[in-house]
DNA sequence: TCTTCGATTGTCT
DNA sequence: GACAATCGAAGAA
């Protein structure tokens, strides 16, 4: 792959919230055992240092969430529901504790891969939830910590398709009613539809 | 050490 | 639409 596609590191120094945004469209890139897996970014989710009750870091540093703690373009994999592996990129610089939490994506490279990994469903919910596209991209723990940022990572981003704004919507974030207000209600999930994805990119 | 509960998914009704 | 699965992190004691 050509490393001008990845993504820098000064992409992932913006406001989370931004970075939420144009992460949509991006290109998820898993490298394993020589094969390439790709997919295109279709759902995101912005969780915003300590203050934001939602994020893990709203106690302060932990063992788990230390990977959050790191500079902008590190990859924060962490487990929980006692089976599900959660793929965010990390945000903002070092100290700072921000993260994306990738919900979706669109799979477009070694489809027969992913099929492997995900044959007992679908496919069109190979991918369609935080935990459904780790376990198809084979993304663990192992990867935590991993540096989204340098070529030979075996976990990257790479520029992909623009997507006007028109195309984007945005919610408050699932799953996180503990956190209460205003934080619950926050318009920080940020999505847009497959069909728009698949007309961009002419398939 | 003990207890609670989760940034979810898949199955069953 | 309701709920069980499943276990480690985090907070309380």
């Amino acid at each position: 792959m050509n490393p001008a596609d990845i993504l820098n590191r000064d992409f992932y120094l913006q406001p989370v919230q931004t970075v939420a945004r144009q992460l949509l469209g991006q290109r998820l890139v898993r490298c394993l055992n020589g094969e390439r897996i790709a997919g295109i970014i279709c759902e995101t989710e912005a969780y915003d240092g300590k203050q934001d009750q939602a994020c893990h870091a709203h106690s302060g540093l932990t063992e788990r969430n230390r990977i959050m703690y790191t500079e902008g373009g590190h990859a924060y994999v962490y487990f929980t529901y006692g089976m599900h592996w959660m793929l965010n990129c990390v945000c903002g610089s070092q100290g700072y504790p921000a993260a994306v939490l990738i919900r979706a994506i669109l799979p477009t490279e070694n489809i027969p891969f992913i099929q492997r990994q995900r044959v007992d469903i679908p496919q069109q919910h190979w991918c369609d939830g935080p935990a459904k596209l780790t376990k198809a991209f084979n993304i663990d723990g192992k990867l935590n910590g991993t540096d989204l940022c340098q070529a030979e990572s075996s976990l990257t981003i790479e520029k992909g398709i623009d997507l006007p704004d028109h195309q984007v919507q945005s919610s408050a974030r699932i799953g996180i009613a503990y956190a209460g207000e205003p934080w619950v209600s926050k318009p920080w999930r940020f999505f847009v539809s497959e069909s728009a994805i698949r007309i961009c990119l002419g398939i």
